[in-house]
DNA sequence: TGTGAGACTAATGTATACATTGTGGCCGGT
DNA sequence: ACCGGCCACAATGTATACATTAGTCTCACA
């Protein structure tokens, strides 16, 4: 969120809310949401539902009725794996600009920081699953900034927005970390490579290094789906996916 | 749009009226709009006012200020750039996803019709440029279509609703018909390659042609920022950069 | 049995009054 | 002269009452 609200109006309050049920699966796709019955629910009036409501279509959470309602989007499988295909596609593109436009100095520091801070991630005792998450988002936050385009940087945010698109997507099953864990090592020499395109100016091997790199998620979502989906409900990333009918 | 509104309500009156403002550059980048002056001016209440403005920030063509009201974004000319080169990167994600996914006949009995539709308006005494800028229309939603992704048509209808990232982009141009026409013989044959590259199961060849397809916009820029500013007032496609203080 | 029309109810659109917050200007003190 | 605090006004947040529209169900007719 670039802009910074008003703290604790109703209408943020029902936004945060209502964004929650969407992503973490309450609200199942198709779902009708009804202003008069939300006000009722979340104890106010219905000019700040409305409000949120239309945050979340603006979010691209809600999709709008003809009759001028709201109805929670529905995300197929096939949108999963396109929008995670799309988050390649934008990040692969962020580091073809940034290696066209060059970089700063300052920008490659901060990238050999973040380097250094994964690397010191894996060489930790007990592997900190929070730890690489954060470094990571820097990672993918720094990258987008590197193209030096608002236009695209407003772009990745959108989509990334979605747990299964996001740099983080399933590093947070439980079930899985070990496995996880694994792949995570070929992860960063992605990084490293994308950075290494960056700084020479490669752009064609950049985009496609950040393309590959972006698909680890895909490979996430198809192994949920070769299993039960009550392993996939256990899976925060893919909630949303779950309360598809 | 693919929702289809109801018929003049306040807001989506307002919607339209403030829309057509943006675009056209009456109202420049960084304009805050206030909801009572606006509220006044268009002789309704408050309430649909702020229903329009949030569909217009829905549409990014306003951004949300940190006390809640509303500001006109800004364009710069690197905007535009990268919007165009967005809208390139898109359509040929649509085009690659296409060629690896297989098109089905219909689709390319219909490439085949708008593809002869086009060389009719080459072929005709007086060139139509109303008539090229429907087919070429027809073209790029046919474009789209093709990758058999919500996900990705979505975000097209997004970025090609600026009217200098639209496939007619600068079609609209009148003091530079001549120019265009000479060019738009390339786009055509550049639309036939695409085509055959789908059909062809050749996803980068697609790609890489759609990319460069959607870059005649930039050159469209270019020309016109490397001439008088006075030249790219009378250019509706780049009226809303022209409001950019 | 199917279709169309009408009635009713619920959902959304709108206006307005009041509450709350933010911003700018002015005044006083250092 | 500059900075901080206070006050007033404008902008936004909210609730509520009323208006309009959309959707669904039932009945009658062909």
């Amino acid at each position: 969120m670039a802009t910074e609200e008003r703290s604790s109006t109703h209408a943020q309050r029902a936004l945060i809310t209502l964004r929650q049920r969407i992503l973490g699966g309450n609200l199942p796709g198709g779902t009708r949401l009804f202003e008069v019955a939300l006000a009722e629910e979340l104890g106010i009036s219905r000019t700040p539902v409305r409000a949120a409501l239309s945050r979340l279509a603006e979010e691209a959470l809600l999709d709008r009725t003809s009759g001028g309602g709201f109805v929670v989007r529905s995300f197929a499988v096939a949108d999963v794996v396109d929008t995670i295909e799309l988050r390649g596609v934008l990040e692969g593109t962020a580091a073809r600009l940034a290696a066209e436009r060059g970089v700063t100095e300052a920008m490659l520091a901060e990238a050999a920081t973040i380097l250094r801070g994964i690397d010191g991630v894996f060489l930790a005792d007990a592997f900190d699953m929070e730890a690489y998450s954060r470094w990571n988002s820097q990672f993918h936050s720094l990258l987008a900034r590197m193209s030096q385009s608002p236009v695209l940087m407003r772009e990745i945010d959108r989509i990334t927005a979605l747990p299964f698109a996001s740099p983080s997507a399933f590093l947070d099953d439980p079930s899985r970390q070990a496995d996880l864990v694994k792949t995570l090592a070929t992860a960063q020499e992605q990084h490293r490579a994308i950075i290494d395109a960056i700084r020479n100016r490669e752009g064609y091997r950049a985009e496609s290094l950040a393309r590959e790199h972006a698909r680890a998620a895909r490979r996430n979502v198809e192994f949920l789906l070769s299993h039960e989906p009550a392993l996939r409900e256990g899976v925060p990333s893919l909630a949303i996916l779950a309360a598809t009918d």
